[in-house]
DNA sequence: CTTGACAAGTTCGTATACGATTTTGCAAGA
DNA sequence: TCTTGCAAAATCGTATACGAACTTGTCAAG
């Protein structure tokens, strides 16, 4: 293998292997339980074992991955009771940021918020519809200036994971939600904040439910071939 | 050095090595911007740097200490805007498990929850009121179930820092608190969720305000020798 | 055919080694 | 005295090496 190369490495280089293995983790092309094999990824990246155990120790503290002594590394599963779970701190997170945000907006936010929500109902690529909620959410959130929340919503989002946030969005319509969305934006250019946060919350708790009537499914479905 | 030992060491060498640094961050041993130099610390843990580098991975990912390219690690200065932002996202997330915490309540749970008030009020020892006071929201928050939740928490309040904590405390008297302690038990116990959320919140807040007259006032000390 | 045990091959975890970069110490010049 | 320059020392980041633990495959016994 080459030798260190003169080129000055301004990050190190764990920096592309923490993202690369990051994305292949939230877009899903890494599923739960896959053994991430140290040798195998730091052949494909050109490096050596090091670099890729610290991507994977910082892949660790964000959950995303699972070390599990002399065995090695996994993709995290995520049950579904800890989704739950982070169902609700999305739902304490976002309801404080909203707060924070509404007295923060000016005109510039409702449009681009609007322009998210006019995209959002006129798209029919149901792949997209989760991205396009997510987009409409921050844009909402983005005002309230805490970059400390708001970095801590993402992770959370993150954690949960794009599947299963397709396999929410699934199961409801397109409708509700925007229909909610739009009360929640009308609150918010009218300055009410309880309005608005009242909104949001019922927002995520019908997520919530949603993904509960998710769990029954699957539940029932493998106890009955 | 000897060499690899033959004892199994079941949780690898960076263990150790991480929670031996982490508690000397939170107890205000290492202070913010003390360079952790990688061949030093392995050589007092007698391992190699390589669990050394992980272990501060692990601490960075956590807020706790910081990389600088091709310059090491430092511990990370928490700046007061960040502190700022932080007690918001712990009145989100305590205000979010105390909701959940209280249908869960049993009678155990509110003796628990008053013995340590108890305690708090006989303190006379500032250095204790601190942990007495984390204590105390621990107990209300803890019969909520989420331990994801309640796992952000406790990163959170870390991440704030023991430093912080002291000095906010300093502060307030003992008196403050320990009546809006005892307003909250007193609504928890009559099962009035809203009563008690209000309460946990003013009572955050104002933790909040006194962070603030805590700025201005070193604020004041740095300009006017 | 199944079970158990041992050998061979993988894979992990970390010590050691080394090039590259930053910091430091000191001497020469302004 | 205060810079400026540069060589020496310290420190970082990662490749390589290797023992230990785990996994897999084979074969004999039940």
């Amino acid at each position: 293998m080459r030798r260190a190369q003169s080129k000055a490495e301004e990050r190190g280089a764990s920096s592309p292997i923490y993202a690369g293995l990051r994305a292949k983790i939230l877009n899903g092309e890494l599923t739960g339980g896959t053994p991430l094999r140290q040798d195998e990824i730091a052949r494909q990246f050109g490096v050596s074992k090091i670099p890729v155990r610290e991507a994977l120790r910082q892949l660790e503290s964000e959950g995303l991955v699972e070390f599990r002594p002399r065995r090695g590394a996994i993709v995290r599963e995520i049950p579904d009771s800890e989704v739950l779970e982070l169902i609700d701190v999305r739902l304490a997170l976002e309801c404080r940021a909203l707060e924070l945000s509404i007295p923060q907006m000016i005109e510039s936010d409702f449009q681009l918020a609007e322009e998210i929500h006019e995209e959002y109902a006129a798209e029919s690529d149901r792949e997209r519809w989760s991205e396009l909620n997510l987009r409409f959410h921050h844009s909402i959130l983005e005002p309230c200036g805490n970059h400390t929340l708001l970095t801590l919503l993402s992770d959370i989002e993150q954690r949960m994971g794009a599947a299963t946030r397709l396999r929410v969005t699934r199961v409801s319509g397109l409708d509700r939600p925007l229909r909610e969305h739009e009360t929640i934006l009308m609150a918010c250019k009218a300055g009410d904040v309880d309005a608005a946060v009242a909104g949001l919350r019922g927002h995520i708790e019908t997520t919530r439910k949603e993904f509960v009537a998710y769990m029954r499914r699957s539940q029932l479905k493998s106890l009955d071939p």
